[in-house]
RNA sequence: GGAAUCUUAGCUCAGCUGGGAGAGCAUCUGCCUUACAAGCAGAGGGUCACAGGUUCGAGCCCUGUAGGUUCCACCA
């Protein structure tokens, strides 16, 4: 005996109790079986100090319904989850924490700061675990791992040391972006270019003359943003093929304040269009001058300290903030003349993308690793296809990046993070590099060494994340049966951060991809487009959600209408509509428990029978027909990636088909019928078709699909590791298909009819179906029952010609038939004359379109034979149609 | 400056390799029909941004135009 359903689905109850059975039997798990083939994901893993957010949800929802989509289907489906210790966003995190106890980082030292660290990741870092689990997500969490643990820091030693070897990996001293406010270097990536509103200072420097003085009378004018880079300054260049300038070649200019002469230099750099074609040059302050620089052997002075006030270098203005000494400079060029004036100018000023603050390039010691050799196995594994990015057009961005790569500034000057594994002869400066300090120097044979006090940028344990979960650099037996990892899924916005750093380590660390499919989604924005943000405060919390409308209803909403790499609007509209959905899916099931419920013996036979042994009827027939189908594409589709067209079928097989066709026509049977195997068939029939729909949508809604599978079946064996449907020749019933679609067509006629004229659905009326078609005649008279259920028949008459039924009966044509309904004395001939004379119309221009193709023997000769079929067929039927409304207009006219 | 993408019903969006325009919400009209009012039955509403082109046939492919969004680069 089944067991009973609550009236309306609340999935209160239901979410955490499936979670825990779930998490109870290990369905989660997966261990190497060489038995099954696997299918990997990996997760992206969520910093150790974020909140479950919208994309978060978006992103782990596609990631679950992929793998349990692949779990039914037999694959060994691994989800491997983990953390991210997320350096520099942590580090902040913690800082301010300690600030608001009055500690300073320096306060704690290194040991005691990354103690504190440790004791804030234990206590942070499982919160978003825990709400990726309300989700409902089936990571497999006995294999839950973090980008700091002692595996992943294995991984990044052993990287870093090959590298270094190989000579892939080199410190250098290079313009870097730096952030005056977090204290360390950053990558090019974590720039982001913000319009401001700015000034332009148009400044001169006097020319030195002969004498070697300054001039006072001839003058090099530009302009600046950054006036008080000119303390930096070593030369001013113009463009060689500038006529204007020729004259100075091989001249100096005088550098005031600084009180110096520095070079003119020639250089294509400089676009003559711009300005007044002359740039003043800053080698140690700016990356293009930086270049300049280095061509023309010039000397590079930096002027700044960490944290961006000015250093000794700058003379008067040292201790001076950065925008303070601009002030003064501005102040003190123009009390000198040498201002000739302030232009209101706005344009892009690099910030970081944590903190906002103004990067300020400045040359540093730095480590990087050079990406153009790296960066080759990476192009072209997208270029070959073996590894496909979805959506296609994703391939575009990728290329943008990979075409104009530059080496990728690697360490930070942070203290949470990866200790760069290089170590510093105190005796002589030789460097090792190594997984510990050396006992003796190799040069000097002494044994200081001190370890370098960087760590490395977060995304480069990241990048190992496909293969350090799996136990590299040993080569494990889940390495080797689960690597390469089949889907990444992840938004765009990380494409350069994570996903190319990830495919060219998996090429250079394990001769092989990370994974075939890179999945990409969009943002998920506010009801008004906006990006949800915390400085806006329009973020809706996922939690809260699920907590108002289950899990599922967030999960169907989020997949809902869209495509990969789209951005979508969030409304709680659509979360009703996805709850409005769970709660039709239960109260469908609902429906089928208590008809069961009814009758254990009949429940008993319903059991046992399979599709040979019930007595099948159409309906039930053309029901099969229409999940097969729907079994078929919806496969297609999620194999495809077409996650959000696949969930529309479900949804609208469930809902219209199932629901308000399927379970309305057979009503009769359950209620009223003594034919007892009629009964068993329609119950047997909603009951598989049920139980395979739900698994269709299992992987969307796993709680609700789960609750109903289990109660309905009154077991406990889980839906996610039922089999997942699919399509059988022996299920598909083309001839039902059609019979049932006419019977619609006919109970839709006639509820249309109804409805236009106004008669209340409590007037029954006699329904005369006149045909000479034997099949129809067939198919009506199997049907009679459902115009009475569903088109408010109060009786119906089959007969081949339209003897005894009254002139004025109101009239529903379809093909090969013609339905009367006799009102008597609601009939309003005018209204129904114009009615048919509409649908009249309607033919006409049907019939006109199809003859404009069949007349075409351009048509006829080059469209395919199928297509040109189907519009014959299609003239055939709407000719009978037109005929048959024809013929009602020449009766009712003549009344 | 370069690139991508979008422009489809009042709103938000689907529409796969070209073959008679769809959904949800909103609006209107009937229904408390013993699974569900979080529901049922119906209705209205679109020259698929604009202009060309390819094709027997274009919302879909090509070119151009206009507007929006985003990414990349960055001229001092």
């Amino acid at each position: 005996m089944a067991k009973e359903l609550g009236k309306t689905y609340d999935p209160k109850d239901i979410e955490d109790r499936l979670y825990d059975k779930w998490l109870t039997k290990k369905y989660f798990h997966a261990e190497v079986d060489h038995s099954k083939t696997p299918f990997t994901i990996v997760i992206p893993p969520p910093n150790i100090t974020g909140q479950l957010h919208m994309g978060h949800a978006f992103d782990n929802t596609m990631q679950d319904i992929l793998i349990r989509y692949k779990r039914m289907q037999g694959y060994n489906a691994l989800w491997q989850p983990g953390t991210d210790h997320a350096s520099i966003a942590t580090e902040v995190k913690i800082i301010e924490t300690l600030k608001a106890q009055g500690i300073s980082k320096e306060d704690l030292g290194r040991d005691g700061f990354l103690e504190r660290a440790w004791e804030w990741k234990k206590e942070y870092g499982g919160r978003i675990i825990n709400q990726l689990k309300k989700l409902g997500s089936s990571c497999d969490w006995d294999r839950e791992r973090f980008t700091m643990d002692e595996g992943c820091n294995k991984a990044v030693n052993e990287v870093f040391i090959k590298m270094y070897e190989k000579g892939y990996i080199y410190k250098g001293s290079r313009i870097i972006n730096w952030c005056p406010c977090c204290n360390t270097s950053i990558s090019d990536a974590e720039v982001e270019y913000e319009e401001q509103n700015g000034h332009f200072w148009h400044i001169k420097y006097p020319i030195v003359d002969e004498n070697g003085e300054p001039s006072k009378t001839e003058f090099l004018t530009f302009a600046t943003t950054r006036p008080e880079t000119m303390l930096g300054d070593t030369a001013v260049a113009v463009n060689p093929k500038d006529e204007r300038y020729t004259y100075l070649h091989g001249k100096m200019v005088w550098l005031p304040l600084v009180n110096k002469a520095i070079p003119v230099v020639e250089d294509d750099y400089v676009d003559m269009e711009f300005g007044t074609g002359v740039v003043k040059i800053t080698p140690a302050h700016d990356p293009n001058d930086f270049e300049v620089g280095k061509r023309h052997n010039l000397p590079e002075i930096n002027i700044m300290n960490d944290d961006a006030t000015i250093n000794k270098n700058g003379g008067k203005y040292a201790g001076m903030e950065r925008y303070e000494a601009r002030e003064a400079i501005v102040k003190d060029l123009d009390a000198l003349g040498l201002l000739v004036k302030i232009e209101d100018y706005s344009h892009n000023v690099g910030t970081h993308d944590r903190c906002k603050t103004t990067i300020e390039p400045l040359i540093k010691q730095q480590w990087f690793v050079k990406m153009d050799e790296l960066i080759k196995p990476a192009v072209e594994a997208v270029k070959s296809g073996e590894i496909q990015l979805i959506p296609k057009r994703m391939e575009k961005t990728y290329f943008n990046w990979t075409d104009n790569i530059r080496d990728w500034c690697i360490s930070r000057q942070l203290w949470w993070g990866h200790r760069i594994p290089a170590y510093y002869c105190q005796d002589c400066g030789e460097i090792v590099v190594a997984k510990d300090a050396p006992a003796v120097c190799p040069k000097c044979g002494k044994s200081h060494f001190e370890q370098d006090p960087d760590t490395l940028d977060t995304w480069f344990s990241s990048a190992l994340w496909p293969f350090s979960t799996l136990g590299w650099p040993d080569n494990t037996e889940d390495l080797k049966y689960f690597y390469p990892t089949d889907v990444l899924v992840t938004g765009y916005d990380i494409i350069f951060f994570w996903v190319i750093r990830m495919i060219f380590s998996g090429f250079e660390q394990m001769g092989e991809k990370p994974f075939k499919t890179v999945l990409f989604h969009g943002l998920i924005r506010d009801d008004q487009g906006r990006k949800m943000s915390k400085s806006l405060g329009n973020g809706i919390d996922p939690l809260e959600i699920i907590n108002q409308y289950g899990a599922d209803a967030l999960r169907l909403t989020i997949m809902t209408g869209n495509a990969p790499g789209n951005d979508m609007r969030f409304y709680i509209s659509k979360v009703e509509n996805s709850r409005n959905f769970a709660n039709k899916v239960w109260n469908a099931s609902r429906f089928i428990m208590m008809n069961l419920n009814n009758d254990e013996a009949i429940a008993k036979k319903v059991d046992e029978k399979s599709q040979d042994t019930v007595s099948l009827e159409p309906v039930d027939k053309w029901i099969i027909s229409k999940l097969n189908t729907l079994v078929k594409d919806v496969t297609d589709n999620m194999d495809s990636f077409e996650l959000g067209i696949a969930v529309q079928k479900v949804y609208d097989f469930i809902w219209d088909e199932f629901c308000d066709w399927y379970i309305e026509m057979v009503k009769p049977r359950l209620y009223n019928s003594d034919n007892e195997e009629s009964k068993i068939a329609a119950l047997w029939t909603a009951k598989t078709v049920l139980i395979d729909a739900l698994k269709l949508l299992h992987p969307y809604m796993p709680f609700v699909t789960e609750e109903i599978f289990c109660t309905l079946q009154n077991k406990e064996e889980s839906i996610m590791i039922s089999k997942w449907p699919v399509y059988e020749d022996g299920r598909a019933f083309s001839k039902e298909e059609k019979e049932i679609e006419i019977i619609k067509e006919a109970v839709r006629g006639i509820r249309n009819v109804r409805s236009e004229m106004n008669v209340p659905p409590s007037k029954k009326a006699s329904v005369f179906i006149v045909s000479s078609d034997k099949d129809i005649v067939n198919t009506f008279t199997e049907g009679e029952l459902f115009f009475k259920s569903l088109a408010y028949a109060s009786d119906v008459t089959i007969q081949g010609n339209k003897d005894g039924i009254a002139d004025d009966a109101v009239s529903v044509v379809i093909a090969n038939a013609t339905l009367y309904m006799p009102f008597a004395e609601l009939v309003d001939i005018k209204a129904e004359l114009e009615r048919l004379k509409k649908e009249e119309e309607r033919l006409i221009g049907e019939i006109k379109r199809v003859d404009g193709m069949l007349n075409n023997e351009k048509f006829i000769s080059k469209a395919p034979e199928a297509k040109v079929n189907e519009e014959k067929e299609k003239k055939e039927k709407y000719s009978l149609m037109l005929e048959q409304v024809r013929e009602r207009l020449a009766q009712l006219g003549n009344l």
